[in-house]
DNA sequence: GTCTATACAAAGATAGAC
DNA sequence: GTCTATCTTTGTATAGAC
């Protein structure tokens, strides 16, 4: 991977967080990095290619961070959890970004097949990953068994992909905010008085 | 409103929730009803009045039956959130549909400044109503206080749209199914032993 | 109200010089 | 690796006949 290529994607992946993928042209990302659009070609031939590159690298780098917040044994649930959020909480701020694939799952079944697969591993693994760490949670009696870590790991993706969506298109700023404490009203055991 | 238009804005409204705004044109529209893009330029001269009718009419269209659902008193909350879920479980149903606002979240930034207004409209209202509909809840002692109605509905609106969204995605049936069912963990009363 | 025809810009992509 | 130049298709939109 060159740093020119890694340019590209980055302004790529900026590009998809704020206006999605179709409404995307070679010409707006020549712009951005001062360059034409053959050059672009020469390192991406399609827009399909420089879709699925981006989706591969968002993933490898939110399954590094995830298996890096993992370890630590005397860490609590949650705390690993607030971690997880961090990627997300940083959208929310920049205001006009949400999650790569949460942009991209809106315009699902117009993309490219090599993009819709690298979207549904992406929620799969982020789903495998929740779903370990509430069941940590509920074996160390931090989280309540109202649910099964599975519907919890499920409810808890959905909520913070559409909490983005949302909060982006309503303009309210704490939308993510509460969601997130709603989401752990839900899981964490209630103090016993 | 003519029959023409109306059927117009149907087909809009399915490929916007199969394929998002920017992948569709007129010549899409066209095709599907046997007619000439021109015709559609008639009804609607650009594809931002074709994009904020649609929106205008599914809003008038969902508002209309949440107002339906609520004035019985006799009726559970839950019931009627269970009445609200509907149009979502629909969607699912489907296979390739997800909510109309939840598509266009995903490109907000790039819609015309009409559609961006319907759709921050869109989820204002959804959001007002469902927190009226969780006070009730817990007014009437159906739903526990571990959250403010606040919190939860902006909790909920997240889930429901964005599990439609990662389950279209990730092709797992029962998602949505699951989110449903861990809100409502989330908000009854666990009944007393 | 729908058609044919057309204008005009932008899209994705390639060839070949440097 | 990046450029200029070009090809081809598609996009939004309009004019004017029927």
């Amino acid at each position: 991977m060159t740093a020119t290529a890694d340019r590209i994607l980055d302004v790529m992946q900026d590009l998809i967080q704020t206006r999605g993928f179709s409404a995307i042209s070679y010409q707006h990302i020549a712009d951005v990095l001062k360059v034409t659009k053959a050059s672009i070609h020469y390192h991406f031939p399609s827009k399909a290619d420089l879709g699925s590159a981006v989706i591969r690298r968002y993933r490898a780098l939110l399954m590094a961070m995830m298996e890096e917040a993992t370890g630590d044994e005397s860490r609590s649930t949650w705390d690993i959890l607030t971690l997880y959020f961090g990627p997300y909480l940083e959208f929310a701020d920049s205001a006009e970004k949400v999650c790569l694939c949460g942009a991209l799952a809106g315009e699902y079944p117009s993309l490219p097949p090599d993009m819709q697969a690298e979207v549904a591993a992406f929620f799969a693994e982020q789903q495998a990953w929740l779903e370990q760490m509430i069941a940590r949670g509920i074996d160390r009696g931090e989280f309540r068994r109202s649910a099964s870590a599975a519907v919890s790991a499920r409810l808890m993706l959905s909520a913070l992909q559409g909490a983005l969506l949302v909060q982006r298109a309503g303009g309210e700023a704490g939308l993510l905010t509460d969601v997130t404490a709603g989401l752990k009203a839900c899981l964490v055991e209630s103090p016993q008085p």
